[in-house]
DNA sequence: TGTACATCAGTGAACGCGCGTTCACTGATGTAC
DNA sequence: TGTACATCAGTGAACGCGCGTTCACTGATGTAC
C-alpha cells in the first residue's frame, strides 16, 4: 500500500503539533514558542511551518483546539448508571480520570490554563466554552442523582459549577507535585467535591453557616 | 521642604511600576511585556530602568511581589467577630472584598493568576505561598466558628481548600464580564461558598452523596 | 503502460525589525570641609 | 555659607541577536491523456 500525500502531510502536521507540546511540557507558555525551535523539534525547516498553519497564530489556535478537544474526550467517559447507582463511586472515578487526564496530557491542561487567562480573546472564549461543557454534564449527573433517588432539587448550577472550580483548583496545583503528592491528592479532591454536593443539599434543605447538620436515613 | 534624591527614585521606580501595571491591563501577560515598551509608558528612556531594576526579570519579579502583597493585604481585612457571630454575613463579606478588590486591581489579579501558571518556578511557589496563606486563614476562620459555636469540627483544610478554589474561579471567570455580571456573580459565589462549609459540615456529621440531608435547629 | 505536465510539501537564503543590554556621558543632587 | 568633589538617576547611540515571514527553487507525488 502505497502512502499519500495528503497522509504524509497531515502526518507532518501532527508532527509539529507534538513537537510544540514537547516543548511547552518543558513548563514554557505557548507564547514563548518560537517558529525556528518548534520547526527545529520537528525536524522541519523553518518555513516548512507555513505549508500547515497560516502563522504562528494559526498553531496557537490548533494546539488549543487539540488541548479543548481532548479534555472532552477524557471527562466524557463517565457511566450514568454508576453515578446514580453509587454516586460517591461516580465521583471517585471521574475525580481518577482527571488526574489520570493530568498525568497523561499535562502538558495540553497547562497550555488550556494559561490560555484560560492568555491574551487572546478568541482561545479565552474558546476554552471557557469547553470547561461549560463539562459543567454541564456534571450538573446533569447531579440532576441525574436526584431523580432517580428522588430527593429534592438542589442548585445544581452553583454546585456543578464549585465541582469544575475544585477540580481545576486541583489540577493547578498539582503540576506543581510530584506523582507521589499528586496521588495523595487524589483523596482530597474527592472529599472536597463530595463536600460541594453534600452542601447543595444542605443548602437547599434549609441549613445554615454555623448550625449543625444530620443525615437522614438513606433510602 | 525639598524631595530628596531617595524619593524621587522611588518614585520613578513606582512610575515604572505602574506604567507595566498599566500595560498588563490591557490583557496581555508579564511574559509579553517589552523593556522599551514600559519605558516608553513609564516616560522613560529604555536604559533608565536597569538604575531600578537588575533586567526584565527582576521587574517581573517586584510585579509579582507587589501583587502578592496587595491580595494579602485586602483579604487581611476580615472581621473576626463578624464570622464567628454571623458566619453567612462572614461568607457574604467575603465574597464581597473579594470582587471589590477584582474590579480595583484586576491587572494585578490577571498577574497572579498568569504567573501561577508561568514558567518561573520562583514566582510559581511565591504565588503558591501566598494562596496557602489566604486559605490559612480561611482555615481558622471555620475553626473559630466551630469553636464558638461548639459544633462537631470537620476537615477544615479541605473545605478551605475547596472555598479558595471556589472564589479564585470566579476571579479567573470575572476577568471577562462586564461590571454588570461581575455583580450578578457576587450572589452565585457566595451560594457556592456556603455549600462548601455546608457540605464539610455534612460530612463530617456522616452525610453520604445520594442520602438526604436535615438541618438541625440553630441552638 | 508510458509520457508530459501540474501540484505542492519542504528548503536555503535573505529581509527588516524590535528586542534586551552595554557604555560613555550629562547634569542635578548630595557631601565634606 | 561657599567651594570643590562625589554620587548617581537618567540619556542617546550602538551592539549583536533571534524573531516571523517572504521568495524563488527543488524534486517527489499525482494526474491527464
Amino acid at each position: 500500500m502505497t502512502v499519500t500525500r495528503a497522509q504524509r502531510k497531515a502526518e507532518t502536521r501532527q508532527r509539529i503539533l507534538d513537537a510544540a507540546l514537547r516543548l511547552l511540557a518543558g513548563g514554557r507558555g505557548v507564547d514563548g514558542l518560537g517558529l525556528r525551535e518548534v520547526a527545529r523539534e520537528a525536524g522541519l525547516a523553518p518555513p516548512s511551518l507555513y505549508n500547515h498553519f497560516p502563522d504562528m497564530d494559526g498553531l496557537g489556535l490548533a494546539l488549543t483546539d487539540l488541548a479543548c478537544f481532548r479534555l472532552r474526550e477524557v471527562m466524557r467517559q463517565g457511566r450514568k448508571e454508576l453515578i446514580v447507582n453509587d454516586p460517591s463511586a461516580g465521583v471517585r472515578d471521574l475525580v481518577e480520570r482527571f488526574f489520570r487526564y493530568l498525568s497523561e496530557y499535562e502538558a495540553e491542561f497547562r497550555l488550556l490554563i494559561q490560555q484560560r487567562m492568555g491574551n487572546s480573546v478568541r482561545y479565552r472564549r474558546r476554552i471557557h466554552r469547553e470547561i461549560q461543557l463539562f459543567r454541564e454534564e456534571l450538573e446533569e449527573d447531579a440532576r441525574a442523582v436526584s431523580a432517580y433517588r428522588n430527593l429534592p432539587d438542589m442548585d445544581y448550577r452553583a454546585a456543578s459549577e464549585a465541582a469544575v472550580a475544585v477540580v481545576f483548583g486541583f489540577g493547578m496545583v498539582a503540576l506543581e507535585l510530584s506523582p507521589a503528592a499528586r496521588a495523595a491528592s487524589v483523596e482530597r479532591a474527592v472529599v472536597e467535591v463530595t463536600m460541594v454536593f453534600l452542601g447543595g443539599r444542605a443548602l437547599a434543605a434549609g441549613a445554615q453557616l454555623g448550625g449543625d447538620i444530620t443525615p437522614k436515613a438513606l433510602s
